[in-house]
DNA sequence: TTACTTATTGTACAAAGGACAATATTTAGT
DNA sequence: ACTAAATATTGTCCTTTGTACAATAAGTAA
């Protein structure tokens, strides 16, 4: 295995953020971890890591998140590049954006080694940043406003089972909209949904419905006819 | 000014790949270099060149392009990067894409000293390439295709006056389809158009009316209506 | 003047989208 | 058991958008 680091003669190299999405709340997260080291000691930042001189960038990806969140078999989908020649002060890294989308209470956050402490904070609540982070997320951010619109990837961000209402919560805080309750549902009748015989708990007043994504029935849907997804 | 070139130690690079789109004949079409040199010597290939220690991206990509076309003040956008390790024989180079759109009878391109010939070849008819270069240039059209439906950069690519026969024909190759002639007219009413008291020349039959693209009153309209560029 | 070719506009119907009302199912309190 | 309160879910009307296809207009070439 390969060991790099930043030293005194570090000139040149290139490195990998992950933006990791979440949705809790009403709101869409983002994971970041609180740097214990310099540069940028004690500021938030993306998790990201140096890519191995032999390492593709899909399994660049695999392995930051896995190291830092236990996670794998994740989606990860590639965001843009960023390589101003002083977002770093130690010298010209050139890193490359990916972010996958996790739902939250399927892994507990703990903060690896490196790390001083770790927490979801919402998107419109983002502290000031290391690096060009801010830019790093919000660019990312926006990327996945739009893929969320023609991908049905807002499923990996919802528990397994959801109820109807979550999920226009979702797009509704994504889309900066208040759709009304039933045009979303008209909207929403070509996806392939899987209706459970069970209701939300614990709620006083009448329980939604709770439903999954059809995944198998989607993949067929998109094959055999011309239907897209779209929100 | 950096000199930077391959060698016999060379381990560990960033580079940036132009991949210029233009519309001709019904088709679009790519701008390819034939390598004058090795790696790859004489297979065809998109014009690249390694970025410099301390320049940004984004000039780079306006270097880059300038060095092959003379052109400049185009607008740039930013594709995928791709950094398989095996993609280059000579090391590890990881590329980054951009791409420009420009009207083909603008400028006479002209085989700069490293490219023996450089030609406009359709999307459609693509050799194969150097490197990579194939999976580049099919991404990156992926995502030009995409653009073009939610934002007006196909004018970029047609002359300054056309048809809306040629307008159409743009989108009818991009997307695959035969757009019914009064149809494709509807959908595009929303779109501020500047009608010219001219026409189309030297055909044999009822000439065409021409037309631009009114590029301020598209900005206003967008900023002052919740309009949304869409095809 | 007429045939031919493509440009441009119109009409009728279907599908999708939005505003808003009506009904249904729970919990909590009496 | 009955009622109020809260949210879930469905339905209806109407406007906008999309599609198929027909009709008309304006050039060229004999």
């Amino acid at each position: 295995m390969y060991k790099i680091e930043f030293n005194d003669f570090f000139t040149y190299s290139f490195s990998l953020d992950c933006v990791i999405f979440g949705f809790r709340e009403g709101k869409i997260h983002v994971l970041l971890i609180k740097r214990a080291m310099e540069p940028y000691k004690n500021n938030w930042a993306v998790p990201g890591d140096l890519v191995y001189p032999d390492e593709d960038l899909p399994d660049a990806a695999q392995r930051i998140l896995f190291e830092l969140t236990k996670l794998s078999d994740i989606e990860l989908h590639q965001s843009q590049t960023f390589g101003n020649p002083k977002r770093h002060p130690q010298g010209r890294v050139i890193t490359n954006a990916y972010f996958a989308l996790i739902r939250i209470p399927d892994f507990s956050v703990e903060a690896a080694s490196w790390a001083e402490a770790i927490q979801w904070t919402a998107v419109d609540e983002l502290p000031e940043l290391a690096f060009d982070h801010n830019l790093i997320v919000n660019s990312t951010y926006e990327l996945l406003k739009n893929k969320l619109r023609y991908e049905p990837i807002c499923f990996d961000m919802l528990p397994e089972r959801f109820t109807l209402n979550e999920l226009q919560q979702l797009y509704d805080f994504a889309f900066e909209t208040e759709m009304d309750k039933a045009n979303f549902r008209k909207k929403i009748k070509p996806i392939p949904f899987i209706a459970h015989n069970e209701k939300q708990q614990n709620v006083k007043h009448r329980p939604a419905k709770l439903f999954s994504f059809d995944s198998a029935a989607y993949q067929n849907k998109i094959r055999s006819t011309d239907y897209q997804f779209k929100m």
